[in-house]
DNA sequence: ATAGGGTTAG
């Protein structure tokens, strides 16, 4: 065995150098020989090109055919013995690499190295195709360097530029110690400046082993820079990082006259595409206009990429169209940009149209349009994907995986997501971290945590992202302390919170109503040296607007922007809706205008939350206009317009809208149909009410929920239809919870059926014992049939479950200032003027034929008495207040907490005639809109 | 050239 290993031994470099002339080619170097004149290095320096004259024989002798055709390592053996005498330089290059390709292919490492060795001082093979090459057949880089080292301790010398190679591996595997040797032995043998491949692999090798200036050093003391050592100084800069050197450089070289390589372009545009670098990027397109680098393929790909990056679609896409010539990957790069932008349906259409150009979709292709469907939660396009690229005989990879994992994560596709999980397993593509952490991800989302755990617990080497998942899939779902303590096990993992793990916790405690814990998550952030961005701003933003807490939410609004963070779509879309909440019109009008300003108009979310809170502020005017500029009107929005005329008890208009939409082609969802119920609640629309309930789910497919049924019993109640409403309630598929019986309730106060209001009572007093609004619908029922024992007998409950009187307050905004009137409590510090203006205006009113209606009073005490308490209703007072204080034209807009009373309601009638001006009451949901005299909701509410 | 975790309206 011994022996047979040493003869092989032997043979693996003698056979090598059989026909060559070994000496010749590595000891002699005068850097005559090795320089770039590669003609005469291979011909009149080889005893055996000499015999490389034509002969009858040699042209019948096809090299590579005969190469190719090799079935045994003996026969490319033999026909390596061959090629050598008939070296041709124009083949040669092909040779080599076919002969390495061969030898690899029998696992014949050493003969394949050397080839790689011997073959490349004379010729322009590019020495990284052939270690691509070799990496391909599983030679990894190292063995390489060593092969280069056994050679070189045998005595083997090697010229310049085979050396040069060598430094450019030990660049890249960062082999510094044989680096430096390698540099010594060229100082010593006077071969350092001898040809700029040299120079270049120098540059390249201290560029990254040692320090960017030392490479820049050696550019700078270099005496002849050619083309490569010029591209070489741009290429080291832009691979260290430094774009903004490699762009000095790359300017420099266009005045000194070197040319620039497609490569270091393409590299170039590649750096350019981050933000920092855009504006050198599109100085750069300037170039490549200029320099007729327009034609080449790469760089316009490169160039579609880099404006795609920076949010230019549109240059992305003027790139592409100018392109003459494409291939695949132009495609793919404006296929990407499209759905990385949202439009699938275009990148769709690209699809088609290449493949009327003749080219096959690839699996990035359609990985692309896989990930657009996904990202938009369009799980059923996105296996529709998946179909069409298996019949296109493509297998999923581990990116296809992840972009399915991610479309299916949804409550609802849980088996879904089983099944691709399944596909994983059977498959092979556990290996792969993403597939892991989209797996523990889709079960966090598809709210199967304990699946998620046990996918996490096998990973191995577990990842921030799957801790991150697991983490903010906990804090989603309230189970703070269990996300605290995955946390804390994070770091002992020795993992360091990031700041989306930090964001889940805010998220988490700001949705729960944890304003504070939240607040002080922000702080820790801080403490430990991550900063808190917009995301954890807008998490707290949000967590205030789900609870109600509002003005706590302005608050921690302002305080972000003293932080000197800038809000982004996504705060603004929730500081609308909270301004919607409080009715800020002013203050909405401002986001309005910034929203103008800052180009966030477009954005679908946006402009559906500021036709929202226009509607909830009472502008119906300005919601329908930002409603109709909208280009692709969201679903949201057609829902939130639909909504805005149901609160002001604009029926017909409501519906046209809702039939609009059907036109559009919209689908109606169940908050549309909760908006039609309501705009046939406030109408009075019974019959309208009762066709939009039975459609629903007999033609849209729509579920009836809660809410519908509430908006039924609502529409029912107000129009009188008590005993309907009750067998609605009877015969309703849900069971009736307590805003069911609180809006029957409500409707048996307007109509005054005391017996149906007990029955509601008493089951209010089971299912929310604690909500003040049902004591005093009942204390007011009672106390207009004068029952004060019932009365007390309600009060003495609220005092035994503990629920306090409601707050009543009514507020109006004056520029800038909101100012609240209170029931109880402070006074206004107008409250003198108030007072003056509103008995004035009483008096004036009560010559019109006013009569007060103390009929809302449910204190027993005496008339005179009941209609001093009358005008200190919290609306009168912000009305007049509006009227004194607000100049110009302009409506006054003033909102209540509660409803409001038909005294107040008639009062502000006669104060829209006697001060000409328009008054906007809102309540609730419900606005009230006077003019002259007349209310918009017709009296009816 | 494609893939993973945190925020947004009704």
């Amino acid at each position: 065995m011994e022996n047979l290993s040493s003869v092989t031994c032997r043979h693996r470099y003698s056979s090598l150098f059989l026909h060559q002339p070994q000496r010749r080619y590595f000891t002699n170097h005068s850097s005559a020989c090795c320089s770039l004149d590669i003609k005469h290095a291979s011909f009149e320096s080889t005893p055996i090109s000499k015999s490389l004259e034509p002969s009858s024989s040699s042209w019948d002798f096809h090299p590579l055919k005969e190469l190719n055709g090799c079935t045994n390592l003996v026969s490319v053996k033999a026909t390596h013995a061959r090629t050598m005498k008939f070296l041709n330089r124009f083949e040669l290059e092909f040779i080599a690499k076919c002969l390495i390709t061969r030898y690899l292919e029998f696992g014949e490492f050493g003969y394949a190295s050397s080839v790689f060795f011997m073959g490349f001082p004379r010729i322009q093979v590019s020495w990284r195709d052939l270690l691509e090459e070799m990496e391909h057949y599983g030679v990894e880089k190292y063995k390489v360097l060593e092969e280069f080292v056994q050679l070189q301790n045998k005595g083997v010398k090697f010229d310049g530029v085979v050396l040069a190679m060598v430094l450019r591996i030990c660049a890249v595997l960062m082999y510094r110690l044989l680096g430096f040797t390698i540099h010594g032995g060229l100082i010593k043998r006077g071969l350092e400046c001898s040809d700029t491949r040299v120079v270049s692999a120098l540059m390249g090798f201290y560029g990254r082993c040692v320090s960017l200036d030392f490479a820049n050093k050696v550019f700078d003391e270099m005496p002849k820079r050619d083309d490569l050592v010029w591209n070489e100084i741009v290429m080291v800069n832009l691979r260290s990082g430094n774009w903004e050197m490699a762009v000095r450089f790359f300017r420099e070289m266009q005045f000194s006259g070197p040319k620039a390589y497609d490569s270091t372009m393409v590299k170039l545009l590649q750096v350019c595409s981050n933000k920092e670098g855009f504006e050198e990027g599109r100085q750069i397109h300037g170039f490549v206009l200029r320099l007729g680098f327009d034609s080449n393929v790469s760089i316009c790909n490169s160039l579609i990429i880099m404006y795609s990056r920076n949010g230019k679609l549109e240059s992305s896409r003027e790139v592409f169209n100018s392109m003459k010539e494409r291939n695949l990957s132009s495609w793919n790069s404006v296929v990407s940009s499209s759905t990385k932008f949202g439009y699938v349906d275009d990148a769709m259409g690209l699809l088609d149209e290449m493949e009327t150009c003749g080219l096959k979709p690839d699996i990035v292709t359609w990985n692309s349009l896989l990930s657009g469907y996904a990202s938009k939660g369009l799980s059923r396009n996105a296996i529709g994907i998946l179909k069409r690229l298996q019949i296109a005989g493509l297998k999923p990879n581990t990116s296809s995986i992840s972009s399915l994992l991610q479309a299916v994560a949804e409550p609802g596709l849980l088996k879904l997501g089983k099944a691709i999980h399944g596909y994983v397993i059977r498959n092979q593509l556990w290996y792969d971290v993403y597939v892991k952490t989209t797996l523990v991800d889709m079960y966090i989302k598809t709210d199967c945590l304990p699946y998620a755990r046990i996918v996490f617990d096998m990973m191995d080497g577990k990842n921030i992202v799957g801790w991150n998942s697991l983490i903010s899939g906990h804090s989603y779902a309230g189970l703070l302390k269990d996300a605290e303590a995955l946390m804390s096990g994070m770091e002992k993992e020795g993992i360091k919170p990031d700041a989306v793990t930090w964001n889940s916790l805010v998220f988490g405690y700001a949705t729960w109503g944890k304003t504070e814990k939240a607040l002080a998550v922000i702080g820790k952030m801080k403490e430990n040296g991550v900063m808190p961005n917009v995301l954890s701003w807008t998490a707290i933003l949000s967590g205030c607007s789900k609870n109600g807490n509002f003005r706590n939410a302005l608050k921690v609004f302002i305080k972000m922007q003293k932080e000197g963070v800038s809000p982004n779509a996504a705060t603004i879309s929730c500081l609308l809706r909270i301004l919607g909440c409080l009715s800020l019109l002013q203050s909405g009008k401002e986001v309005h205008s910034f929203c103008l300003r800052n180009n966030l108009i477009c954005d679908a979310y946006v402009a559906t939350a500021l036709v929202d809170m226009y509607a909830k502020s009472a502008d119906l005017q300005s919601a329908t206009e930002v409603f109709y500029g909208i280009k692709n009107k969201p679903l949201a929005s057609w829902n939130c317009m639909i909504m805005g005329y149901a609160m002001f008890g604009r029926g017909e208009e409501g519906i046209a809208v809702f039939t609009a939409m059907l036109e559009a082609g919209m689908e109606p969802d169940a908050i549309t149909f909760t908006s039609v119920l309501s705009v046939c609640k406030n109408s009075g629309l019974v019959r309208e009410g009762w066709k939009y309930f039975d459609l629903m789910s007999s033609q849209y497919g729509v579920i009836p929920t809660i809410e519908h049924c509430t908006c039924m019993v609502d529409m029912l109640g107000r129009s009188g239809y008590l005993d309907e409403a009750w067998d609605f309630i009877q015969t309703m598929p849900l069971k009736p919870d307590a805003t069911i019986w609180g809006a029957f309730l409500s409707s048996c106060k307007i109509h005054r059926d005391l017996e149906l209001a007990e029955a509601a009572w008493k089951r209010l007093q089971v299912l929310e014992p604690h909500n003040p609004a049902n004591y005093m619908m009942m204390i007011n029922l009672y106390s207009n049939e004068n029952r004060w024992e019932d009365v007390e007998h309600i009060r003495n409950s609220m005092r035994v479950h503990r629920v306090r009187i409601q707050a009543l307050w009514s507020w109006i905004q004056i520029d800038h200032t909101v100012q609240v009137f209170y029931a109880e409590g402070k006074a206004h510090p107008d409250e003198g003027e108030i007072y003056f203006e509103l008995y004035k205006l009483v008096s004036e009113m009560k010559k019109l034929g006013y009569v007060p209606d103390t009929s809302c009073m449910h204190q027993d005490v005496s008339e005179s008495e009941k209609e001093k308490l009358l005008m200190g209703h919290t609306e009168k007072l912000a009305m007049t207040y509006g009227l004194i204080k607000q100049k110009g034209k302009a409506p006054i807009r003033v909102v209540k907490n509660t409803n409001i009373c038909s005294d107040c309601h008639t009062v502000a009638k006669y104060m829209s005639v006697l001060r000409n001006r328009e008054i906007v009451l809102q309540e609730g949901a419900r606005v009230h809109h006077f003019r002259n005299g007349k209310c918009s909701c017709n009296d009816s509410w």
